[in-house]
DNA sequence: GTTAGGG
DNA sequence: CCCTAAC
């Protein structure tokens, strides 16, 4: 209880190691070595394949589309198919089942990804009840066997699968990219399989050992630490953020994120004007800039996949290396269309550090970065003609993606995804999920969901999986909407979308990023700011009315006992906010409006108790503010 | 460890 | 949110 605060704060969140640390710098050298000699990556130049299995791409869809989703199965465009996850794991371990597992150490399962819909649906847990124990580590297992190896990292394109599920009518070759697959797939280790490595002393040391191993808890014991940026917050912070694209912004670009750090320190910044502050060192240096034109779609270039800035964008364009085709007997009642991508553009990753950097806070800054952009999940975007296909109800053929049309102009986006229930969503007020008119969604890691669903501060030294048994009781997870959609969608209910569960500690339905703590060293750095929603106000109000305001430890354990982000003192402050908030104008206030109603009981709870004055009379003399209905007065 | 308040 | 003082 009390620990609240400490915890998150005092004890070194254990950061999920990161397996891929060796793969990491592998990648970072490369990049830098690259970028030295001013010559695309061979990444960018697309020299290096992108694993990219799309194979049921487009059917790919939430659990919780299924139900929606099944009418529009159209036997010619699976891609409307819903898609499960678990379906994803099989398919996989039948896929990748009987590769070697032996050379652990840079392995990737390429086609989970990239455009990889099925691994990306690992992630799918954002709806906990969905996997089992044994699912788990069906999982973790999956990836210990779905993997290729990768020698260095670099340049070495790896066999390429093709996935030909019979289910789907899209089929894609499955690339694999090295670089880049490392990357993503050391992260889904690390993070959805709780994976990670023990290299404690990565800061200075580089060690050779990695191991990749199914997850289970770990004991928190001096881990070193990592800062997982993969938090939503991030997204959010630059909402319009659309295809992912790094680069230096060492000029001064905007920046959408832009952290520097030192072992000890860092500095963020969560909007897009970046906000200044105290850096300790400017040693190190990733930054995200992201084209805020959210609809626009990034082309690739005709041949490199460089001239876009990086925009994490795969593009079905023949002359940019990626084909699509068609198929299909024109005379079959059910044409299929058959894409193929032949590569997937990973952002370019810009990366600079001093020649003092340690390679392991080198590495850890390269996977920082994928981290962050990964993090909040990805979906996909279908763009055809030039534009966007919203429609996810549509079938092929009726958004006039047929054998017949011209496929040079279908590509589809990877974007960020601000999944996330609206702050002040109360349970019954969720934002309706309709599985139309959104793109596609790609699920996030447990890790993620949970975190942007404000559930858990499980640190990242703390089991993903295993919390998902404490967040599958009782909240609420949004599964795979972006916001926007969400209100593009209209408020179409869609239980399916959701874990139900009783509406206890509705504080916790906050939907403010709740990453992966951001680690804060010893030279402590701020918490993050986590604006209260709504929900958590009212429950706040409503304990202060029940318990008086001299008694935050007792608020805390009545109403926030499960955010453990929010500490007595973070309620008392909170609290003492509200009621300033509720003394003066409406105009004057900021950020999320508080409903009149709330304010109006915090200022009813607040002089009620200022009279009762509970704090000095003993917890147990004053009664409870009974709580009537809301004052007339307006504020 | 809690509370209360200023910053 | 942070920091401190006071209990």
């Amino acid at each position: 209880m009390s620990s609240q605060r400490r915890g998150p704060r005092k004890k070194l969140v254990e950061d999920s190691k990161l397996c891929a640390f060796e793969l990491l710098a592998a990648v970072a050298g490369k990049l830098l070595e690259e970028s030295e000699s001013s010559a695309s990556s061979n990444i960018a130049e697309g020299k290096v394949k992108v694993g990219s299995c799309l194979d049921g791409d487009e059917k790919m869809q939430p659990k919780d589309d299924i139900a929606t989703k099944s009418e529009s199965l159209d036997r010619g465009s699976s891609a409307e198919s819903a898609f499960v996850p678990e379906i994803c794991v099989q398919e996989h371990k039948l896929l990748f089942k009987g590769l070697p597992q032996a050379e652990n150490d840079y392995v990737v399962d390429y086609s989970s990804v990239h455009a990889s819909p099925d691994p990306f649906s690992h992630k799918v847990e954002s709806e906990p009840k969905v996997q089992s124990e044994d699912e788990k580590y069906q999982i973790g297992d999956l990836s210990m066997a779905n993997r290729s190896t990768v020698k260095d990292s670099i340049g070495e394109c790896v066999n390429t699968d093709v996935l030909n599920n019979s289910e789907s009518s899209v089929q894609l070759p499955l690339y694999r990219e090295p670089v880049a697959g490392a990357f993503f797939r050391k992260h889904w280790n690390d993070v959805k399989l709780g994976i990670r490595d023990d290299d404690e002393n990565s800061f200075g040391c580089n060690k050779s050992s990695t191991r990749i191993r199914p997850f289970r808890p770990q004991p928190r014991i001096g881990h070193r630490r990592i800062r997982k940026l993969m938090t939503s917050k991030y997204w959010k912070a630059a909402p319009k953020l659309k295809d992912c694209e790094l680069y230096n912004t060492s000029e001064g670009m905007k920046s959408f994120y832009r952290y520097r750090k030192n072992i000890y320190a860092r500095e963020r910044s969560q909007r897009v004007p970046l906000k200044k502050r105290k850096l300790a060192d400017h040693s190190f240096a990733v930054s995200y800039d992201q084209d805020a034109s959210s609809g626009s779609i990034s082309h690739l270039p005709e041949k490199g996949l460089t001239g876009d800035k990086g925009s994490l964008a795969m593009v079905l364009h023949r002359d940019n290396g990626v084909s699509a085709t068609v198929s299909g007997h024109p005379k079959q009642k059910d044409p299929h269309v058959k894409l193929s991508i032949k590569s997937f553009k990973v952002p370019e990753l810009y990366i600079e550090v001093p020649e003092t950097a340690t390679v392991g806070s080198l590495k850890r800054t390269v996977m920082e970065a994928v981290t962050t952009i990964l993090g909040a999940g990805i979906r996909v975007g279908v763009v055809f003609q030039g534009k966007k296909v919203r429609d996810d109800c549509r079938t092929l053929q009726q958004a006039g993606i047929s054998q017949w049309s011209n496929l040079d102009n279908l590509g589809f986006t990877l974007e960020p995804n601000f999944t996330r229930v609206s702050p002040s969503m109360t349970p019954k007020k969720l934002p309706a999920l309709s599985s139309c008119d959104a793109d596609w969604t790609l699920p996030r890691s447990p890790a993620t969901s949970m975190m942007d669903s404000g559930i858990s501060n499980t640190s990242v030294d703390t089991p993903v999986l295993a919390k998902l048994d404490d967040v599958g009781h009782n909240k609420y997870i949004c599964s795979t909407k972006t916001p926007d959609d969400a209100l593009l969608d209209g408020a179409v209910p869609d239980l399916k979308a959701l874990v139900p569960v009783p509406p206890v500690n509705v504080e916790e339905l906050a939907v403010v990023p709740a990453n992966l703590k951001p680690k804060r060293s010893e030279l402590s750095q701020r918490r993050t700011r986590r604006p209260f929603s709504v929900a958590e106000v009212e429950a706040l109000v409503e304990a202060v009315e029940k318990l008086g305001t001299g008694r935050w430890r007792d608020v805390k354990m009545l109403a926030f006992e499960n955010a453990d982000h929010r500490t007595y003192v973070d309620l008392k402050d909170k609290w003492k906010t509200l009621v300033h908030t509720a003394s003066i104008a409406p105009q004057q206030r900021r950020g999320e409006p508080v409903p009149h109603e709330l304010l109006n009981r915090v200022l009813s709870a607040h002089s009620y108790w200022s009279q009762h004055q509970s704090k000095q009379q003993g917890k147990h003399t004053a009664e409870p503010l009974k709580v009537e209905d809301s004052t007339a007065s307006d504020c």
